[in-house]
DNA sequence: AGTACCGTGTCAATATGGAG
DNA sequence: CTCCATATTGACACGGTACT
């Protein structure tokens, strides 16, 4: 049973926003490449994993647990009354060689070191549970779910620690017939005490070269006519209503200046005045939260992304978007 | 006190979406 | 298709706050 949802990262979104709104400098774009990369790969994982099935055990994903003064990330934890086996998910394509323990991808050695990013990880956890006079086991797996993935290595004892995509159905099914009792509520409740935010993101980009405006929703042209209630592209004919232009720009706003406030006025400039303040305004009160400071007002975004916002079955829009193709 | 913004309210007009 | 209810808009107005 998975306990939370899998979502996009922080960076995910960020790079997200930041392609729409600038081009990309080479290493932006292999940042982006690389996390998107990544974050398919957690995917894959959870839909194999969802087709054999996660019944007898709790999953958590994506999780940031705060032990000491650091913190550290976790793809996936499959919890049951044995204990906790950390998940390391790698979405490695391509031939990998490990020789003497270091990793080398094309020949070249590359720049992480995934068993112990494991190890460390595995370690962690076991430092909280000692720290709880708890007894529970704590194991690890380097996962591999890309089919187009081949490792060849000197050290036999590599393959214990790893999964790769033709053994993950198989290592799922080890699964099977977990008991969740107190055993597992306890480690729930230990590490849902010891959760955090992604302290590692920050994010302040330089306002001069972010494009200005809102963009269509089907193929991000900045062409827009606009009509009452609603903007068309010019490119592709796709209609969208104001409302949801501007739950994309909050969006993008939040991630590109994230943990920065946003006033009214600075919103205004971010979508070029495509708007008239008035209409900017009620969307403000309608989806963020507002701090009122006089003539310093800061609206925060309600929701966690765009993607987040429009789904809310609690919101509804008269006007609706009419995307084409 | 004066100024320059910012936030809030009212209300008629109307394009849109959905019902008939 | 035509018609109707209404959510959203835009104009106009006013009160409040921060700063000089």
């Amino acid at each position: 049973m998975f306990l939370n949802p899998r979502l996009k990262s922080h960076d995910l979104l960020f790079y997200d926003a930041l392609e729409k709104r600038s081009e990309l400098t080479k290493q932006e774009n292999r940042r982006h490449a690389a996390t998107l990369k990544g974050f398919e790969g957690e995917c894959l994982y959870d839909e194999i994993f969802n087709d054999v099935g996660h019944g007898d055990v709790l999953v958590y994903r994506d999780l940031y647990i705060k032990i000491g003064e650091s913190v550290t990330q976790y793809d996936a934890l499959v919890i049951d009354d044995e204990g906790i086996a950390v998940n390391e998910i790698k979405n490695y394509t391509g031939d990998y060689k490990v020789e003497g323990g270091d990793w080398y991808r094309a020949g070249r050695r590359i720049s992480e070191d995934p068993v112990a990013q494991l190890n460390r990880a595995v370690g962690k956890l076991i430092g909280l549970r000692n720290a709880a006079n708890s007894s529970f086991r704590v194991s690890g797996k380097l996962i591999f779910p890309s089919d187009d993935f081949y490792l060849h290595t000197d050290d036999n004892s590599l393959w214990s620690k790893i999964v790769v995509r033709s053994d993950l159905r198989r290592y799922f099914r080890q699964f099977r017939g977990g008991k969740i009792g107190n055993k597992s509520q306890f480690i729930v409740r230990l590490l849902s005490e010891h959760i955090a935010e992604n302290p590692y993101f920050k994010s302040d980009v330089d306002e001069t070269r972010l494009r200005k405006g809102v963009y269509c929703e089907q193929c991000s042209s900045y062409n827009l006519l606009k009509t009452r209630f609603h903007f068309t592209c010019t490119e592709c004919q796709s209609k969208m209503t104001n409302e949801t232009l501007l739950l994309r720009a909050l969006s993008d706003y939040k991630y590109l200046f994230y943990g920065k406030p946003m006033t009214r006025v600075s919103f205004m400039n971010f979508i070029g005045h495509s708007l008239t303040f008035k209409v900017v305004y009620r969307i403000l009160l309608k989806h963020c939260y507002v701090d009122r400071k006089g003539k310093k007002t800061t609206y925060t975004f309600k929701y966690r992304n765009f993607e987040e916002a429009i789904s809310k079955a609690e919101l509804y829009f008269k006007y609706k978007d009419h995307l084409k193709g």
